[in-house]
DNA sequence: GCAGCAGAAGTAAGCGCTTACCTGTATAAA
DNA sequence: TTTATACAGGTAAGCGCTTACTTCTGCTGC
């Protein structure tokens, strides 16, 4: 029923080989047989068969993408570069949303391998550098959006320390001098770096940012509403406030208006990512923008290097990220 | 250096034939062997290939979904269900952004045959119903949110009619009267059901929609709010609108407040899909929800269906809406 | 006029599995 | 004891390709 590469070879009157060689470009054709088979080809609908390829110890021309969830913009915003750049290469890509738990980063790590995939791109929380590594044994490996201390995988990360800095100075540029931090897990690099950069800010200005201010939220916009509630329910609330991603920030934006406090007036908040949420709220916020499409972009081509060479060039990209002003930050009105 | 079933069988001391009962738990087997064969297989990390077993015409458990644009939350939300039921029943999915452009979906389609994936979810507007024809005499088939007439293809789709009655109803309640609606193309059966309803239900209270009231948009924030900044110009400006989505309501939303309108004080509106970014406008929108994880999840089930039964029961299933009422939508204050 | 060679095509051995079919053995039926 | 029979397992033929190697022509160059 589906044409094979015999069927070709019949029809043209030559054999497999030329058939695949002509497919392939390889090997000596002359322009005259080219031009029959590929015609036949035409003729027949022929698809050459990636599976019956892959076997043959090649390429399966598929990568894995493994992210915590495709519902939430910023990867979804991800994933949508990577699928384009691998498509543009010829690689399919396979979407795991892992809500980074580890028994679902498990199973999909086996589907994975046992789907063969050419490699993997991981842009959620494994484990340990150990595990990493291991999986890096099997398989070409790049990791976005995190630091893997001393697993020395290829990466692609956003200038957190740099985004976490202007968000500071920006913030202290307005006046604010009782600033609170709503972050994700600081377990993971590119959160401690955003607080690094965010904390040097402020020192260099001659203030400081205790641990009191720093909140940890799950990633989730119930979770920022529900936190910043509290906390901006104390007289000594903070001015402003930093948020590690959009979901908190809109979370934050949202108890702001509960609790009756006019953005910016009374609080600013600054976020990170850039997502369309924050296009969206009311105000619209000022986030410290990722370059989501390149990160994707340069996740896919790292991962085809790894793939392609030997001489494994395990490459680190920063990317620089861009503090974009909204209406979410400005002076206290008293 | 990958352990194969070669590997296992000798390590085991029985046929390859063996192993791969015990795999499959076909044929018949000691329970003895069987422990140890699969003792085995752990002690060598042993990952079938399913590439290898692919090629035996059996199947590659690897399905293609496209979709307009993974970045739009709607879809990215129907992915994310489509992706975890799939994975749910060990099956992979490549996801496939096509824009909507043939030239796009006609490369995707070609991949995803060479990958020889065991069937297609189509969430993307695809030619005629002639194509799609073609499309499912070569691989199961399953529509999402249109119907394709004379297709006869298994499709979830929402009540979209429903959806579009409700609003009306909602809107009508509420004392409006004057309404337009902002549309994506109306080639789409789902967009016309909308329509349908939405008609249906004014007329039905005994007013009419004129078709000067009907805007058709690109399925963007800045396209809906381009055209509504032109429509709320004039000083016939309708009360109330329902869009078609939460991209555009977001657009419509945005010029409202450009133009000093307030809503829903001045101007009701009623989105459809009832994404993330409907929680999070101020006023968050009323808004049409879809079941979008229901209809990815019964996609994949229908699509599985397909690929599994001979008997081709090709079924159709219509999921309910449900209107949420949020703050956007309201009586007109004089 | 012939060795040497490059160009063009074919041969056949796998890649890692599944499966139809065959074999050998222990048990039940005759 | 002989024969049928279910069990447990093995044999080997592919699935649709790639590729190293071989073969056959027709030229070059001396």
């Amino acid at each position: 029923m589906k044409a094979t590469i015999y069927d070709i070879a019949r029809e043209a009157g030559v054999s497999i080989a030329t058939v695949s060689k002509v497919i392939n470009g390889k090997g000596k054709i002359s322009e005259e047989r080219r031009r029959e088979v590929m015609a036949i080809m035409e003729r027949l609908q022929y698809q050459p068969s990636v599976i019956a390829s892959a076997l043959t110890g090649k390429h399966t021309y598929t990568i894995g993408l493994l992210l915590p969830d495709l519902s939430n913009p910023f990867f979804a915003e991800v994933a949508r570069a990577v699928e384009d750049r691998g498509h543009q290469l010829g690689y399919s890509v396979v979407m795991c949303s892992t809500d980074n738990k580890d028994e679902r980063i498990e199973r999909y790590l086996s589907l994975l391998k046992q789907q063969r995939v050419d490699g993997i791109i991981l842009a959620t929380g494994i484990g340990s550098a150990e595990q990493l590594k291991k999986l890096n044994h099997a398989m070409p490996v790049v990791v976005i959006g995190r630091e893997v201390p001393e697993s020395n995988l290829p990466t692609v990360v956003a200038d957190d320390w740099g985004g976490g800095k202007a968000a500071a100075e920006h913030l202290l540029a307005l006046g604010h001098r009782r600033m609170a931090v709503f972050a994700e897990r600081l377990s993971i690099t590119s959160s401690r770096e955003r607080l690094r950069g965010f904390r040097q800010a402020i020192e260099e200005a001659g203030f400081t940012l205790t641990d009191e201010a720093i909140v940890i939220c799950d990633d989730r916009i119930d979770d920022g509403r529900r936190q910043a509630s509290a906390l901006l329910r104390g007289s000594d609330r903070p001015t402003a406030v930093f948020c590690f991603n959009d979901l908190l920030a809109v979370g934050v934006l949202q108890a702001a208006k509960e609790a009756g406090l006019s953005v910016p007036a009374q609080l600013s908040i600054v976020s990170f990512d850039n997502t369309i949420l924050a296009e969206v709220t009311d105000p619209p916020l000022t986030a410290v923008a990722q370059p989501m499409t390149h990160i994707g972009a340069s996740a896919v081509d790292l991962l085809l290097e790894e793939i392609g060479s030997k001489p494994k060039i395990k490459a680190r990209i920063a990317l620089p990220t861009e503090l974009v002003i909204r209406r979410s930050t400005g002076r206290i009105v008293e």
